[in-house]
DNA sequence: TCCAGTAGTATATTGGTGATATATTTTCAG
DNA sequence: CTGAAAATATATCACCAATATACTACTGGA
């Protein structure tokens, strides 16, 4: 039989998929691994110092989220960047975080809408330091957050699935053309309209916010 | 080195990884394999002739798109049929699939146009003549065509997530409480306005069809 | 002779199998 | 009731198979 309960025990207990699957990300996301470059499963297993199976299957997560293009039995490489692909994926990211920013503005408990405005007045802080770093920091903070308090896992998985598409764009493109004064403003407008309940402004808020991204984007192909 | 343009030879062979999450996905849809079931890596792969790998990456799969859950060296079985998840589900699925059919009123060429008409019209048919599973082929048929034709393929994508959770839900309730023909009009509507290519049309039908899927859905708790 | 084209062979890479290691639950003796 | 051991499941590994590309030698014609 199957104790369906499940155990109280840790199951904090990360596999070595997860691991192969989190420095791969890290590694494609930071463009350490640049696009086109050819990868191939032996010479990653060989790097990161564990088996062909993880990899394998984190390269399959990966190539899921678009990272990666796996050609059957000829090799894998990291995806290009493509300035239309992103515009295609911010139609869509929209609307999902829309659906998310206004369910977490009705069903946030009071611990998790302290937690907004902290990370809202400690976006503007890192803005008036200009501390980029600390911002990207406290964004990632801000994006779980919004995934764990909106209540939909559906919603969650979905917006995963762009999320590391998104972070490269951003790594690739922020140096050059980020305002992180006005990036810091938008994400706070966001955060504090969550923290205070206040629905339409969440939904105001975060289609500003995706405007901004898009404006960022799009200034992008001129560079 | 290898050959970026890749070869133009048939791509088409399907592995067995791809079986399997066919017919698993088929299985579990359908309820042949019934929620709360209890199933083995071991035991998928004798009943479906093939080895543990295809089966285990099948299963990550399913497990992605909420059908099974995994416990990690445990078991996996199969995810219950839940109402409360199911209308969080359409809470974001409502907003993909209008991002998906207003892309694909503007986008869809004439071929595709001709092919919604051409559905709409078979649902409309099917409804009058009271066949339930040609309707179900067309549905299939449409939401394909949907996801093709919006040109989006993140929006394709984040739907996909979903498609198997929201089969298995109809499969399961539209025997006892759908309105056949309410459903043809709701779609064939939809479709009309794709083919017509009428933006505004093509969102508010695709609302109807979402708050038709959702009244389904809500009564499906009394039941 | 020299070059283009081609068939055949070698190599590299993923796809897939079965065995082994490890973790978790269950069972049963004390 | 407690604890050790058995049972069972996944997680991982090492190996083999299938296949696509790259390379090489050869052939034929100008």
């Amino acid at each position: 039989m199957l104790n369906i309960q499940g155990g109280r025990g840790k199951s904090s207990a990360v596999s070595l998929t997860d691991q192969a699957y989190s420095q791969l990300e890290e590694l494609i996301v930071t463009v350490q691994l640049a696009p086109g470059a050819v990868l191939s499963e032996a010479t990653l297993a060989a790097r990161l110092g564990i088996g062909r199976t993880p990899i394998r299957e984190a390269l399959h997560r990966l190539a899921r989220e678009g990272l990666v293009v796996i050609l059957p039995r000829r090799g894998i490489l990291v995806s290009e960047i493509n300035v239309q692909s992103q515009l295609r994926l911010l139609e869509v990211r929209r609307k999902i975080e829309e659906v998310m920013v206004t369910a977490a503005a009705r069903r946030a408990d009071q611990a998790e809408r302290h937690e907004f405005r902290h990370i809202g007045e400690s976006m503007l802080a890192c803005a008036a330091a200009g501390d980029d770093m600390a911002f990207i920091r406290f964004d990632d903070q801000f994006n779980h957050l919004v995934a764990e308090a909106c209540r939909n896992e559906y919603a969650a998985k979905a917006i995963g699935l762009m999320s590391g598409l998104s972070r490269r764009f951003w790594f690739v493109h922020n140096q050059q053309s980020t305002d992180v004064e006005l990036a810091a403003r938008r994400h706070a407008d966001v955060a504090f309209a969550i923290a205070d309940g206040d629905i339409s402004a969440a939904e105001a808020a975060s289609g500003l916010l995706m405007d901004y991204i898009l404006d960022v984007t799009r200034s992008s192909i001129d560079t």
